[in-house]
DNA sequence: TTGTATGCGTTATCAG
DNA sequence: CTGATAACGCATACAA
């Protein structure tokens, strides 16, 4: 025994009606006598019919369904961005459909391969840390799939996107720092490649400058699997280490990096903020519970979430093509949590 | 400019074929001559045809689509058991909705109708913590709906289920804490209705016994919600600090009231495992960094969501109804995090 | 081996 | 106001 639906045939053949006379009681007002419209209301609440929308589907041409591609599911930063997609696609009817990069091109390309054979009507894309060739996107963008970029955006490509304020989150992560007394801050960032590394290269080579600190490339170190790989961070912060200049604070700018460098400054034994200071993006739920806690430059996922799907829906809905589009920009938070102050001062010459 | 596909149609257009022809091109292997078929391959290859899913469903009246019903996409325990999901599900071509109960009946009740409207083949479902009432998904079952229940089951639906060794898990846990040196210690649990919370209490209160500890039905919890209200936990330890017997540790049995307990140890000044012992279901990232670290019931999430998904597909393809409704039990890990030995010693008498 | 006709559930169009 | 018919894209029983 399948699960079967009730169809439109059902209660026709039930009331003695035809298909269409069901289905305009079911959908119009006019046109459909009072009484008969009734009946069939009724008897459609009573049976409980739902109507088949792969049906609908086939009919209308669209699917109500989204495609998203992100890192990985499985990462706080983008589970409370899918909690934002998916509460904005339900309300409005969208089914979502989830693809995982990996940080991976070959993956993404994949997904993007399997998401738009799945007839998707639009998409929302944050591209993976390798990803340098926008060829794949570009073609599907261009034969009309409806795109929405967030958090790691495409610039060549020309339609609505969602990004955080990533300088000013940078910047003022690292000024924190700064006023912390620490002078040689270093830089653990994504794949420089990406949108959101660059923004938060700038906002912390800025606060440098404004502050009288000399700029220094063997203070920058990027991850190019975004700390995926976990060695690549252990890799990157002993070079650091080895440094002429040895940093006296991590300034790391993602949720994983951030993750990482904690991870191995525990292994190594060094403790922030005495040996060590530290600061970094992040959106697990831990770090204020973290001895001494930790502060953090908090990135609005579910609201980024919910607004590139809003961006998305309104392109998909709208009946002419939409000319300005939009780059939205949403402030991130920097969340400092104290205790730490006296440890610091010592440092201060 | 719509983003419009390819279809048979196109190609037996083009090709002169009727598109029959070209749909057999495309499937059989038999019943078409060679040639034919290669020209056709060939060119649906060049103008790279996909198949429209929508119309397979239509005709095959399955939709390649599996229902999820969880507590909160953002959990980490849920992430990981979404990641598991996806995973079997994207290999085998099937699409994943998710939606979130958060904890309530209510929109458990109303997803559990959104979902079987979409012409879903199948549903995944970790019930509510308020769930008291089958009759909707008793109905669905009835009604030929495969179903797989995972981590909360409902024993009263017969159907394939996968659940963790919870009992092991919390006997384990509260052993734990009993060889820490811990003779009071208190279980803040789940609603009581939910399996996972009776098998926890179960290994809890066996373990107690094992060790000639006695039963104290004041050191037993319940968080009607599951910890997604902040203060049901300060609520249920404040009363626990008020027993005649003082709890000198606490069990804490998901991965909520685990990091709500430590919030509010921390906020109320109270160090663990000097102060107070604990342990808890846990599935976050950051208990290993915590100062000191904090020991955790791990739970295979991954492992669980593909497990339950490789179970639902089989319900899906079968032919033929199942009988034998197998329950697969997982183990959990118990990770112990030292570093606490010298100070548990000193609560030991 | 290939083409024609039909149906999956629904709605739009046309005829009555 | 209502009923018959076609169409969305595909697969298949049947006819050729």
């Amino acid at each position: 025994m399948k699960f079967e639906a009730v169809t439109i045939k059902d209660i026709a053949k039930a009331l003695g009606l035809s298909t269409s006379t069901v289905s305009r009681a079911l959908r119009d007002s006019y046109e459909i006598s009072p009484e008969t419209k009734k009946l069939v209301l009724e008897y459609a609440e009573k049976i409980n019919y739902q109507p088949n929308p792969i049906a609908l589907s086939l009919k209308e041409r669209k699917s109500h369904t989204i495609g998203v591609i992100v890192g990985e599911i499985a990462n706080n930063f983008f589970s409370q961005i899918i909690n934002g997609i998916e509460s904005v696609a339900k309300e409005k009817g969208y089914n979502v459909i989830i693809s995982q990069s990996h940080e991976s091109f070959d993956k993404e390309s994949s997904n993007l391969q399997y998401l738009t054979s799945r007839s998707i009507d639009g998409l929302l894309v944050s591209v993976s840390a390798e990803t340098l060739n926008f060829d794949n996107l570009n073609e599907i963008h261009k034969r009309g799939m409806p795109i929405v970029f967030f958090d790691r955006i495409v610039d060549e490509i020309k339609t609505h996107k969602v990004i955080v304020d990533n300088f000013t989150g940078a910047y003022n992560a690292t000024k924190h720092l700064i006023e912390m007394g620490y002078r040689n801050i270093a830089h653990l960032c994504n794949a420089s490649i990406l949108s959101i590394a660059k923004e938060r290269l700038a906002g912390y080579l800025t606060a440098l400058k404004d502050h009288g600190i000399m700029e220094d490339d063997t203070m920058i170190k990027y991850c190019k699997h975004g700390g995926m790989i976990a060695q690549e961070i252990e890799e990157a912060l002993n070079e650091l280490w080895k440094n002429k200049r040895r940093p006296d604070a991590i300034f790391a700018s993602s949720d994983k990096l951030t993750i990482g460098c904690l991870r191995i400054l525990k292994k190594k034994n060094i403790s922030f903020p005495k040996d060590m200071g530290l600061i970094g993006f992040s959106n697990g739920d831990l770090t204020d519970l973290l001895d001494p806690p930790l502060s953090v430059v908090r990135q609005p996922a579910f609201e980024m979430g919910q607004l590139a799907t809003q961006m998305l829906l309104q392109l998909i809905e709208s009946k002419y093509p939409i000319t300005n589009h939009e780059t939205r920009v949403l402030s991130t938070e920097l969340i400092i949590r104290n205790s730490t102050t006296i440890q610091v001062e010592k440092i201060l010459k």
